[in-house]
DNA sequence: TATCCCATGTAACTAGTTACATGATTCG
DNA sequence: CGAATCATGTAACTAGTTACATGGGATA
């Protein structure tokens, strides 16, 4: 995230903007942890005057830190580590016994997911009306952003397929149950 | 967890085989949580000789572990709140400065993706032909599980389909640049 | 004059991981 | 006889959240 020069600030900005979709990090963590890189060699600071409050903290990557990141991501995709809160609900939702809040439940994540679906899509639209190489002839540093993007479209569609199922499914069997 | 009293060991076998999709947990997690929500009144512990080893801690749900389970599951559904590895690789994907290692990467994905749908479509056809119920007259309690693996058939294709449409797309950048 | 944005952080806590430690029984 | 399974846990650490604390400048 330093491949410009950034402040805790910046940092939490790019998370906010640009990796939302896959990653989240309050400010409270990340100062701390910008600390705690900078003592271990894998990144360095400088203090900076701002145009309007307090002095900057820039942080820069090391060489070293370079070497961190290229490991990470030569050692083969992380995966299998993901906790999904809402599945975790859904699993357990027979024990509210009722079959109303159970199509209450589901309707609530359908139209969240339909928010964050439109949300994305207008992401891409704006992309792609910006610049006349979107998608597939970006440059390396915008093409694979944009692939995280493309794959929040696919999972998202899916996961709103799967809402509306769900919810034909429940309402059938309420219908069966009368 | 806790519907049919289960030792920690239970509960530990209970996540590794029908919650391993979108939740996981150590025994060294699983077993302090247990005597901490016991002290919370959140549920209640039994000794029970075992047949085989030690003996046996049994929990069980009380009525005010019950009712906490009620109300998050009454207060909607937890969103937002993923954290998605693999992503978080693919959006500084381009530092490695390395076309082949990308696709290397995806190719990884890729088969790992390939793998885990065939092992979730297996699991549904097992349960498909165990039950002549399955999968829309199933109790409740099965059903609700039952849409946790649906889930995870939907949204796993989804990012199969995203890794294919990806390879295409860099092999294509690959001949382009060449 | 109130609210938002800039910009920094600490403190207390909760959650989760990795490694260590023990010991019986069963199956190949 | 060795490995896997049953069964319990602790210790040390890393990660992450929520709440607290400060204060200037810009905008409505």
């Amino acid at each position: 995230m330093l491949r410009q020069p950034s402040s805790g600030y910046d940092v939490k900005k790019q998370f906010d903007t640009s990796l939302r979709n896959f990653w989240k990090a309050e400010l409270s963590q990340i100062y701390p942890t910008l600390q705690k890189l900078e003592t271990e060699g894998l990144l360095s600071s400088a203090k900076v005057d701002s145009e309007q409050g307090p002095q900057r903290v820039v942080y820069s990557q090391t060489e070293s830190g370079k070497a961190e990141l290229l490991h990470w991501l030569g050692d083969g995709p992380t995966v299998g580590t993901e906790r999904i809160g809402f599945l975790a609900q859904t699993y357990f939702l027979a024990q509210l016994g009722d079959a109303n809040k159970a199509i209450e439940f589901f309707e609530e994540l359908r139209s969240y997911f339909a928010e964050r679906l439109e949300a994305l899509q207008a992401r891409e639209a704006e992309w792609s009306a910006a610049n006349p190489l979107y998608p597939d002839e970006l440059p390396d540093h915008d093409f694979f952003p944009q692939l995280t993007l493309d794959c929040g479209i696919h999972r998202i569609a899916a996961t709103l397929a799967w809402c509306d199922k769900t919810l034909t499914r429940l309402k059938q069997r309420q219908r069966s149950a009368a």
